[in-house]
RNA sequence: GGCGAGGUAGCUCAGUCGGUUAGAGCAGUGGAAUCAUAAUCCACGUGUCGGGGGUUCGAAUCCCUCCCUCGCUACCA
């Protein structure tokens, strides 16, 4: 049988902080399961992901810390790498989208579009910050609106009055970045024009669907952007961070990152087989009708993998002899929450990876996110059944029947496999079940049910616990010596197809298996049958799962929520700045919802110089009732904005706590409204 | 408000292109066993399948409507 040729990809993570459980169950630990799995089928796979280190959030990150871009993705490549070698990924390659041989295959492909005229390049006037000297992204343009007076709009949009209009037309611009008026400068850039794809890709993706059984989330995801038509892309922006664009005359100017990542793939193939000394080899898989392409995504990610970077294959493939393989499949995987909520740094809600790691075993987690993987809804990480499917599981059922089958056997046989006897009937139905096990898991596998297929793991656990009990050694070792060498024989092979069958979620259990067997992995098609003889000596026995003690999963849970302590580097104001700032107090005389609006409320307030009407964003935090009469307090000498058409005076102060609700700063109600707060 | 996803056993989740008494794991209760990490095995589920209405011989599954949760997004924390 010819081996078959499989290049995995899972999503390329972005460089810009720690990545975290959700991750992990999203776009790594199933694709790393598959590769496994077929690793040890004896499939000719590479597994291929790296980081991704370009685009506006990294410069601004930068920004913020007042350190070089390179510098933040360096940190969390390095991080974001180690982590997933703790938790015992298999990459082949672990790229990153900095190295040169990236840039060069972005810019072929763009170029390639360029040469075969695809792209539109369109001009327009975009403000330039020349105290800043760059090009200003629209939301860091302020102006007046031209047709309603608002004065917060946008470069191009009012969000006030909705209206469009040209950014030439806003009155009395002004940057966030200095603050300094910008000026009009005009800019030109390229579009990728996707709709000139629907067509083809709608064919692509219902033909794929109908092949591969493509997931149902994904193509329901797809139908909802070919239904709402897909539109030209800009595939270039004005920001000196990432890909620069190869012409001349083109400085300031970067490939937009959706453009460039997706690539990274193909990229970090290149950079696999040059290391290898074969320079050609990545087209082997990329470029060879019989490999079978597979990209594992979460499903933020599934636009860019099923319309976008398809088109992008499609539009080189029109141009070129050489030509790409589009993806057979996009199993993207819906999200893991932490404890019912959203995973969430800046709340302390969740764990990194590497934190984790160093409390527990990477196999633990492992299991514990493959038997829960969110394959057809989000699903959620609780502490405490992490503790019972260590303990319950792979400890007592999994790690038991180990033990006391190697236990067993040295005790009574000398450490040696005992001779396989006459076969009883619970026998050789325990036999049948180590053959076809093996067959069941691989299927449910290849079928992207990783989940169900690590509960058919368990349950030939579970099987072989049965097994045990039932035959009763501990009784035949008295009465029948034979009887009971055939029992342990049995075991031993199932522990044998255990370790295999189990390998792809947790590696290391089952490499200690093997070593405990005294032996290596026959590969997955042999997994199923007996092949520890007669007198193979078995090597030392150790426990394979240690069990979480309670105690130290009640810390976690304490954890939770408790912000980490960062260090406090806001920028520094003078005291003149600060004396610009008028804080009052006030007395909420009324309040009232805003209709068709669900964050915002209508208060009406006396403070100094009299009544005001302050547009209030708490509309989900407290009820109008509740704010009657309380003495709050508010920056009185704020510019007026305008909200929903309402006019706000002024801005009241609130603080927010760990979950993200909001409490309105309240003083001593004998305070008189108006008071200066200093 | 808009868009999307979801609401199934105490908990975490399957099942949903209509079809016999709605499932699994965990937890719980009772029992068996004692080789083993006090680990295993067996038995035990009266769940309004979010509410209501409709289509149908038949609905957890299809249609309508309402309620609730979550995510994204829009509007001053």
């Amino acid at each position: 049988m010819q081996r078959e040729k499989i290049l995995v990809t899972s999503a390329l993570p972005y460089a810009n902080g720690p990545i975290h459980l959700g991750h992990l169950s999203g776009a790594y630990l199933p694709a790393d399961i598959f590769v496994r799995y077929h690793r040890s089928k004896g499939s000719d796979i590479l597994y291929v992901c790296g980081s991704d280190e370009h685009g506006v959030p990294i410069t601004i990150s930068a920004d913020k810390e007042g350190v070089s871009p390179k510098e933040i993705i360096d940190r969390y490549h390095e991080a974001n790498k180690k982590a997933f070698e703790k938790f015992d990924m298999s990459f082949d390659v672990y790229s990153r989208t900095s190295r040169p041989i990236h840039h060069e295959t972005a810019q072929t492909f763009f170029k390639s579009y360029l040469e075969q005229k695809l792209l539109i390049e369109k001009k327009s006037f975009q403000f330039y910050d020349d105290k800043a000297q760059m090009f200003l992204p629209d939301r860091y343009v302020e102006g007046t609106c031209p047709k309603c007076g608002f004065e917060e709009a946008r470069s191009d949009e009012c969000e006030n009055c909705g209206s469009l209009y040209d950014p030439s037309e806003l009155i009395k611009p002004r940057s966030k970045i200095s603050g300094e008026e910008p000026l009009l400068k005009e800019t030109s850039h390229w579009y990728f024009p996707l709709g000139k794809f629907q067509d083809r890709l709608e064919k692509y993706v219902n033909e794929s669907n109908e092949k591969y059984k493509w997931k149902d989330n994904v193509i329901q995801y797809c139908r909802g952007w070919f239904r709402d038509g897909l539109k030209d892309r800009a595939v270039t922006r004005d920001l000196d961070w990432g890909v620069k664009v190869p012409i001349n005359g083109a400085d300031g100017k970067v490939l937009y990152v959706w453009f460039e990542a997706v690539l990274g793939y193909i990229s970090a193939t290149k950079e696999f087989f040059k290391a290898k000394g074969n320079e050609d080899g990545w087209k082997d898989f990329w470029q060879d009708t019989s490999t079978r392409y597979i990209a594992f995504i979460g499903k933020d990610n599934t636009v860019f993998h099923t319309i976008i970077f398809p088109a992008m294959l499609m539009a080189w493939n029109d141009g070129n002899k050489e030509k790409y393989l589009l993806p057979e499949n996009v199993p993207a995987n819906e999200f893991l929450n932490f404890e019912g909520k959203k995973f969430s740094k800046s709340r302390g809600w969740g764990i990194d990876v590497s934190d984790f790691l160093e409390l527990f075993p990477a196999d633990s987690l492992r299991y514990t996110l493959a038997s829960n993987l969110p394959e057809n809804k989000d699903t959620d990480f609780h502490w405490k059944e992490f503790q019972a499917k260590n303990n319950s599981e792979l400890a007592d059922i999994l790690g038991n029947f180990v033990n006391r089958t190697f236990v067993f056997a040295r005790k009574h046989f000398g450490n040696k496999v005992p001779a396989l006897g006459e076969l009883q009937k619970i026998d050789s139905e325990m036999i049948d079940m180590i053959k076809e096990y093996p067959v069941k898991i691989g299927s449910l596998i290849e079928n992207y049910k990783i989940k169900d297929a690590v509960l058919e793991m368990m349950n030939l656990a579970r099987a072989a616990n049965k097994y045990f009990n039932d035959t009763e050694p501990w009784v035949t070792i008295k009465s029948n010596k034979d009887k009971c060498g055939t029992t342990i024989n049995v075991c031993v092979q199932i522990i044998s197809t255990l370790a295999e069958v189990f390998g792809p979620v947790i590696p290391d259990a089952s490499g200690k298996m093997f070593r405990m067997l005294n032996t290596n992995s026959a590969g997955w098609v042999n997994c199923g049958t007996i092949r520890l003889f007669e007198g193979h000596e078995l090597g030392t026995p150790e426990i394979l799962f240690s069990k979480v003690d309670d105690e130290i999963i009640s810390e976690q849970i304490n954890k939770l929520g408790v912000v980490e302590q960062v260090s406090y580097n806001e920028p520094m104001i003078s005291y003149e700045e600060f004396s610009k700032i008028d804080l009052r107090t006030a007395v909420v005389l009324e309040a009232e919802k805003i209709k068709k609006s669900k964050k915002l409320l209508k208060l009406k307030v006396k403070t100094a110089g009299g009544e005001r009407q302050i547009i209030a964003g708490i509309a989900e935090h407290y009820s109008p009732d509740e704010l009657l009469n309380k003495s709050i307090v508010i920056v009185a000498n704020l510019k007026p904005a305008k909200l929903m058409g309402l006019e706000s005076q002024g801005m009241i102060l609130a603080v927010e706590n760990k979950d993200g609700e909001l409490k309105i700063l309240q003083t001593d109600d004998k305070i008189v409204p108006g008071a200066k707060v200093r």
